[in-house]
DNA sequence: TTACCTATACTTACCGGTAGGTAAGTTGCC
DNA sequence: GGCAACTTACCTACCGGTAAGTATAGGTAA
């Protein structure tokens, strides 16, 4: 979480201390469901230095939403770029968003949430495009592996794409309501070898 | 949705009215980010009416949130007796379940905001044990498979029976994005092929 | 050194509008 | 007349946001 922090630029306690409230605030309620009144009243300043900061609850939002984005785009990016088997790509990726989601819960409650509800949240096409770039560098890992032979050339990969996200996504949301670690990089592994090698092994 | 109809027990047209507006809008803005102005707006009755059938918004929410589970309830169980294979049970699991959310899609969205959400939502916990009887039938369903021969001894059915729930979730949530059909027969039938034979093949 | 100014970081008190809900009344049917 | 199904008008509390003010630190001119 140190260097998590550091990644907002520096900002003072003040700012930091309603960042990651609101995150939590927003992630446990949705959006609508907490009012900047809550907001004040738990990170303990006034009203008006929310305003002060953030400029508006659609700000706030805002300012959420592009950190954590910025944070969790490098992430897989490197990932995806080494030299390394597609299957083992999976993996990687996999076990860094776990990693990601319980090393940084609160946050990654933020963008679960995002991820995941039908309430009305600002900026959600950016988030949008987000995902689908998301989507797509896992589709080209999966693509990568039946050109090399390692998947069967029967494999749908934008199924395959779909369903990683799908299950990685889900996972998350039971760490997030689990009182008890769940996501372990062995987890990671036996989800992918199950997609792998399927039922019928 | 002639069916489903008749299934609010012979309710009367403003009943029947308010309860599918408040389905469709809680679905599409959460349940804090609709008000009750907005649904006796679109139900085209006063709020007052509202509250003479449901006594409260959380009394709308609560008739739909058992509803919905009456109705969803009976059909996996009347697969999961069926005398066939494990595989074919979950293939037609998994297209019933496309297949509501395709004809009740209104409703379909609802009960995957419930499913998916972190908002807070009256009455969660009751949903909670919905969820968890349903991923309790799929896991007898893995894991009679298993005691079949049909899946490989070596195959985990808890994160199967997981991943399954979280795959169907994914795309059912696909779908309502989208303004073109994705749910098909096919295509749980293709979910369940990948999820059958894996990647490798 | 002192007085003043500016900028930043905060505050209290307040605004207009809307939230969920209710009291009293109306309408139409039996 | 009674009752079910509705209505208008209203209630209190809360919403996101703002105006005006305060405190403090640093800089500058006299």
């Amino acid at each position: 979480m140190e260097n998590f922090q550091k990644k907002l630029k520096g900002e003072n306690d003040t700012k930091l201390q309603i960042f990651l409230t609101a995150a939590r605030l927003f992630a446990e309620k949705g959006y609508n469901g907490v009012s900047m009144r809550e907001i004040s009243e738990l990170s303990n300043v006034s009203k008006p230095t929310i305003y002060y900061y953030f400029g508006s609850k659609e700000g706030i939002f805002r300012e959420l939403l592009e950190t954590g984005m910025e944070y969790g785009v490098a992430f897989s990016r490197k990932i995806a770029e080494t030299d390394i088997s597609a299957k083992m790509k999976l993996v990687k990726i996999m076990q860094q968003q776990f990693r990601i989601s319980y090393e940084h819960s609160e946050f990654s409650k933020f963008f679960l949430m995002i991820f995941l509800t039908s309430e009305h949240t600002p900026f959600v096409e950016d988030f949008k495009k987000h995902v689908r770039a998301h989507k797509k560098l896992l589709l080209n890992i999966f693509k990568e592996g039946i050109s090399s032979g390692e998947f069967g050339a029967g494999a749908n990969p934008d199924l395959a794409a779909e369903m990683f996200v799908a299950v990685t996504g889900h996972f998350i949301s039971l760490q997030i309501k689990s009182k008890r670690k769940i996501l372990t990089d062995k987890l990671a592994e036996e989800i992918v070898e199950l997609l792998f090698k399927g039922l019928n092994e």
